[in-house]
DNA sequence: AGAATAGTGTCTGTGAGACATTATCTG
DNA sequence: CAGATAATGTCTCACAGACACTATTCT
């Protein structure tokens, strides 16, 4: 950390300053399909073009990065987010034409019923596969952050928080499947989930399901609900 | 990213500035023990305090964040290091008493000899389970760091990086138990490593072993030596 | 020969996937 | 009753660990 080798100092001047941002892959399940949020951008550069959420880093306002990526979720996108996890960092002197710049990259996930609920007219839900036209290095971004969606997701409870309060099991396998990339045996997804123990049951069935035998509801635990706050645990730490 | 709220423009004066750093936590296997890197801190604050390697980010010098880790580990520690990786990012105004401050924390490995050749006089190896008097909040970026090793090791040729050129088998065992902290079962072992296939034997046995029969030596292949550039697959990416 | 460690062959239990069967709803 | 999907029981195969045995050196 600030071991400033002893012939230069901290200058301010424009060339030095590091630029320091957030960006938040904010993803999303609909219709079967993964789709990540974009909101317009304010200012130049790249004013207007669709972009991640994203804003500077406000030492005076945020506690840290993370209350940082928070407080932009909720701005820009409307949203608290049930996860949110820190990515990676992106730099350098070429993503950013203002100059050098360090962007703390985040994933966050929420059920499309409270994204859609919240969020801004002017934001747009793009399909996880259409990386074109991204501002930046949002293309490199996203694709980090689907990367990580796909490694974490087998098997924690991270899938579950795209699914709505009460789900049945194939409900929630079509989602593991979904962020997976790949059909998911389903005894095996049942004693996985068993084992993993994260879920409790609803009472009463999904009467109302269609012309077969209705399922069993299910929810997160308490424990594994409150996720913002809580997230962090393993493998990244820090904030 | 930088998509700045509209009642707001980037000022620079010193309340709003963002401390840009990076705090690198350098392993080695020492006599079968973790060790880390720790250098007097060349200012204030905490001033001849063992820190981890660390330094301001340089816009003018610095590619990008990693070529920044890669300064300050040569510059403090004197080593290219095999094996760097992005762990996550410290932010918040708490850690560092000159102001709000970010920094990107790497986990680099190296062997030991490699280490000890190039280590500075006035650098220190801190045993891994000693996290006392630590400055800023590096203790807990050594912890994450533990734990990422802990958790990358099984099975990644990383701890191979923590051996020398040429290593048994026996010996490399010792080195993921270690690491991993618990024993290994020999077979699986043996297996898995034959399985991953990053390891190819090297002419000749190890004559001068003792009182018994000799082992096979063995090298990472050609692709897996060159970590530094190469590393950032997978979960982590970015710079 | 005996001690010590390297390296291999084989057995067994665990767990994941495939398949089949039973259960429960609607029309 | 037929059709549809939920839920569960069971078989098999792959794999990881346990154990035992063989191999090769030095004293």
């Amino acid at each position: 950390m600030p071991n400033e080798s002893k012939s230069r100092t901290v200058r301010k001047d424009e060339r030095e300053a590091v630029i320091c941002t957030v960006d938040v892959v904010l993803l999303t399940l609909e219709a079967g399909r993964l789709r990540f949020v974009l909101v317009p951008r304010e200012a130049a550069p790249f004013k207007g073009v669709a972009a991640l959420p994203g804003g500077f880093v406000h030492p005076l306002e945020d506690r840290d990065v993370r209350a940082c990526a928070e407080r932009v979720l909720k701005a820009k996108a409307g949203v608290e987010g049930q996860w949110l996890e820190q990515l990676s960092v992106f730099s350098g002197k070429a993503r950013d034409p203002r100059g050098w710049s360090l962007s703390v990259a985040w994933f966050a996930v929420v059920h499309c019923d409270l994204l859609r609920a919240t969020l801004p007219a002017n934001a747009q839900l793009r399909d996880a596969g259409d990386l074109s036209g991204l501002p930046f290095d949002h293309d490199d971004i996203v694709r980090a952050a689907l990367e990580r969606l796909g490694s974490k997701s087998s098997y924690s409870s991270l899938p579950a928080h795209l699914c709505p309060e009460t789900f049945t099991l194939p409900q929630l396998q079509a989602v593991y499947e979904a962020v997976m990339g790949e059909p998911i045996n389903k005894v095996s997804f049942r004693r996985k989930m068993e084992e993993l123990a994260f879920l409790e049951p609803v009472e009463g069935g999904m009467t109302r399901g269609g012309a077969h035998r209705p399922a069993q509801l299910w929810r997160l635990k308490e424990d594994y609900r409150a996720r913002l706050k809580l997230t962090d645990r393993g493998l990244n730490s820090g904030s």
